[in-house]
This record gives structure tokens, C-alpha cells and sequence, in this order.
DNA sequence: ATATTTCTCCAACAGTGTAGGGTAAATATG
DNA sequence: CATATTTACCCTACACTGTTGGAGAAATAT
């Protein structure tokens, strides 16, 4: 049974997955914006995230050289190992049950207005 | 902006949801677990959870009267409220934007077997 | 030297997740 | 009726996760 992950921590897996050799905080912070969007992320807090899913061995990190740009300091990059891929896999799979439970019910709200329910909201006696 | 809800709140208030008028403590319980699955959901865990979503104001609550049934005791019926149907939302359209993400990378694991990822998992210098 | 930019990291606290056991209210049974 | 059985609710206590805000390090630019 895999590690099971929390909320935000899932947003920093997928973000560090599709980023694939690309990822460090400023990415990974930009990408957890968009997937987690309206709300806002801190970088505080992805770095926070980061150093927690290392220390449970889901994703390693190694430092990198600098970059010839300028406030190019190096940076740390991530991926994800086996453990953290098995739990964004089971994370991932409720995530989509979720959606499709809800989606049963409203429709796909998130490409437009949200339709009405398929059962009138009247409560039990 | 709706209030933001962790991973087991949305489990729960997605299960109300798909519940309907028939939303109470244990079936409430058996369909978390199902979206859940395989992790196990404990009947504790549910009712702490659902009374933090009532004290919140994403749920309400009232008791039914009981049921001539053998151990049918009073239940506590719940109902999403418009500030828990607004967090849901955001809620279900972070996990569909995880989802989504994950699926263009390793395809649509949860029906089978996982395909190969798009890039190769080649470390940055 | 000093400013500016990019980036990492820490400390502290609030909020969420979880287990396990306790309690209550109904019907069934001898 | 006393006790068993069934269904159901609720609390306590603690671990883990989420979040903020700011400090500070390492580059290039002027």
C-alpha cells in the first residue's frame, strides 16, 4: 500500500511529473499555481512541501550549477521516485473519481455554467 | 472566494453530494470509502470531519425521526449548503486539473496498465 | 562596492486526518 | 422484563499537512 499523500502535496507531485527535468521551486511554485488556481500559492510553502516529501523518500532533489544569467544561482532540481510515482498514481485515481462523481451529478461545470441536478434538492422527512 | 477544503473533506462532501436525501453517517461512510479506495476510511475519521464541514457552513444537519427497523435508531441527515456546493467546485476542478495533468503523461492508468511517459526520464546536468 | 535578480530555506502556528473507544436508541428473544 | 443484538452517533487525543512571512545566499549588473 502506497504512502498516501495530502491535498497539496498531490498538486506538487503532478507539477513535478509534468515538468520532468525541469523542475525546481520557481517551476514547480508556477505550475502548482495554475494546477490549484483561484486560490493562490506561496513559494514558502512549496519549498516547505519539497523538503517533506524528500524526507518520506517520494521525490530526491540534486543541486544543480549556476546558470550564466544574471541572479542565476543554482538551483535544486527535483523528480520523483518510485514510491512517490505509486502514490500520485492511487491520489491520482481518487482525484478522477471525484470529479467524475461530482460530474455524474452537475455535469461538467468547469467548461462552462453548471447544469441542474438530476434529482430535486428535497430533504427527507 | 470559497473556503478551501482538504482532500478528506472533499471525499466527504462529494459523497454527500452523490448521496442526496439519503446522506447520513454510515452511508456517507461507505461511499467515502469507495472513493477512497484502497485506502480505508474509519467511521471516527467521518464523523469528526462532517461536523468540522457543519461548523464551517458547508453542510447543515437535522435528525430524522427513527425507522421501525430492527437497531433503527434516529439518523442525522445532511445537505450540502451553497458555500460547501462552492467549495466542491473549486475542489472538483483542482482534482479534474491533476487528473489531467497526470493523464498526458502516463496515459489513463486507472483502466489498465500504465503507458510509457512522453520524455524520457533523463536528469538535468 | 552596491544594487538587483533569482532562488532556497526556516520557524511557528493553524488546520486537517485518523484511530479507537464510548454511548445511545431501537427491535428481538426467552 | 432483562438482556442481547443491531444500527447509529459522537468524543478525545495526537500526528500529519497546509500556510505565512521573512531571512539569507549566490549569481550578474552598474
Amino acid at each position: 500500500m502506497p504512502e498516501s499523500v495530502g491535498q497539496f502535496e498531490q498538486i506538487i507531485l503532478t507539477a513535478i511529473l509534468s515538468l520532468g527535468h525541469q523542475a525546481y521551486g520557481v517551476t514547480i511554485h508556477e505550475k502548482a499555481t495554475r494546477l490549484a488556481a483561484p486560490k493562490k500559492v506561496s513559494l514558502g510553502a512549496v519549498y516547505v512541501t519539497l523538503d517533506r516529501l524528500e524526507d518520506k523518500g517520494l521525490i530526491s532533489s540534486r543541486l544543480s550549477d549556476p546558470t550564466p544569467a544574471r541572479g542565476g544561482r543554482s538551483k535544486r532540481f527535483y523528480r520523483l521516485e518510485a514510491l512517490g510515482e505509486r502514490a500520485l498514481e492511487e491520489s491520482a485515481a481518487t482525484a478522477k473519481r471525484v470529479w467524475e462523481t461530482v460530474t455524474e451529478i452537475w455535469g461538467d461545470f468547469a467548461e462552462g455554467v453548471r447544469r441542474r441536478p438530476k434529482w430535486s434538492p428535497v430533504r427527507p422527512k
